[in-house]
DNA sequence: ATAAGGCCTAAGAG
DNA sequence: ACTCTTAGGCCTT
């Protein structure tokens, strides 16, 4: 096993874990304590995923912004880590640049440090698909699921870490299987969409090469997948920083904060809204605004 | 092109 | 203890 440390004084900006990947951008990792999503910060559990047949464990001992962040693997995962949770990003600038309203300046100081994450697209795709009309500890619940049934078991240490299932493993479950797994409706969601990327006829990746929104056009040819949801694939799994999820949350926001902007359909909306949010970081500004409102913390 | 209705399930609210 | 509503929507008509 090999171990690493990465500075917090290369966090530009800062960078709180807790906040990264317990804000609803993520389903793909697990704590190894077994609790995720009950709203409790424990800075000595390791979180925890599979990349590519790479297993990692990261946590943060401090629990703060302006902590050191460790990592264990199989191999030397430094770049990866960076690469997932977006350590170069110059925090500080996008927050800075961020527009000059009060809503937004005050998601950005109340969530210090919380960055946006670069997932596995297809993992994203399927847990996003999972997302329709959940709570975002049962959506994480669902993605473990899947992971614990059809995908591989590495080990790191302890417990054993289940890599999330690729497309052939995923494919091989019936509407019947996911049923019982509790996915309800989006049970045949998954099943199809897993077919379509396990078979070759389409990979959310190749989304990647588009503009933006002929990319969002493009992976709503996923069964399950609407401009909702391939807003949130795009914008945590595909690097585009600009996608803003039209949600329930940002549906009220706009309608309490940016009535202007809403254009009664999804595409024109979603442009008004972007404008607003800052334009090439719109999506960073969305992130803080959905977890600034989903967690009760704006100051009324 | 836009507007209803139906859909699985379980945690919260009343 | 029970019903009713809702939760980061999507598909079909």
């Amino acid at each position: 096993m090999e171990t690493g440390v990465i500075s917090s004084d290369e966090l530009v900006g800062g960078f709180d874990l807790y906040l990264t990947l317990e804000s609803g951008q993520s389903y793909l990792w697990t704590r190894n304590d077994g609790a995720m999503y009950t709203g409790e910060r424990t800075p000595e559990a390791w979180y925890q995923t599979v990349v590519d047949g790479t297993p990692i464990q990261v946590r943060q001992p401090t629990g703060a912004a302006d902590g050191n962040v460790e990592w264990r693997s199989s191999t030397d995962a430094d770049p990866l880590v960076r690469r997932l949770l977006r350590l170069e990003d110059d925090l500080e600038a996008i927050a800075t640049d961020a527009p000059d309203d009060p809503l937004i300046r005050e998601a950005y100081t109340t969530h210090d440090g919380m960055r946006l994450v670069a997932d596995p697209a297809f993992g994203t795709l399927i847990s996003f698909i999972c997302s329709a009309q959940m709570r975002v500890g049962r959506i994480h619940g669902m993605v473990s699921t899947l992971a614990r049934e059809y995908g591989d078991a590495y080990a790191l240490g302890g417990e054993p870490i289940h890599a999330f299932p690729t497309p052939e493993q995923l494919a091989t479950a019936s509407e019947a299987d996911l049923r019982d797994l509790s996915l309800g409706y989006r049970a045949p969601y998954v099943e199809r969409t897993a077919e379509m990327v396990a078979t070759g006829e389409a990979h959310p990746a190749e989304a990647r090469d588009l503009e933006y929104e002929a990319a969002r056009d493009s992976l709503t040819q996923f069964v399950g997948v609407g401009d909702k949801v391939a807003d949130c694939v795009l914008l945590f799994a595909l690097g585009f920083d600009e996608a803003v999820p039209l949600d329930t949350w940002i549906k009220t926001a706009i309608a309490e904060y940016y009535p202007d902007c809403d254009r009664g359909n999804y595409g024109d909306t979603s442009r008004a809204i972007r404008e607003r949010l800052g334009g090439r970081y719109a999506g960073y500004a969305q992130t803080y605004l959905f977890h600034h409102l989903r967690t009760g913390a704006v100051d009324a």
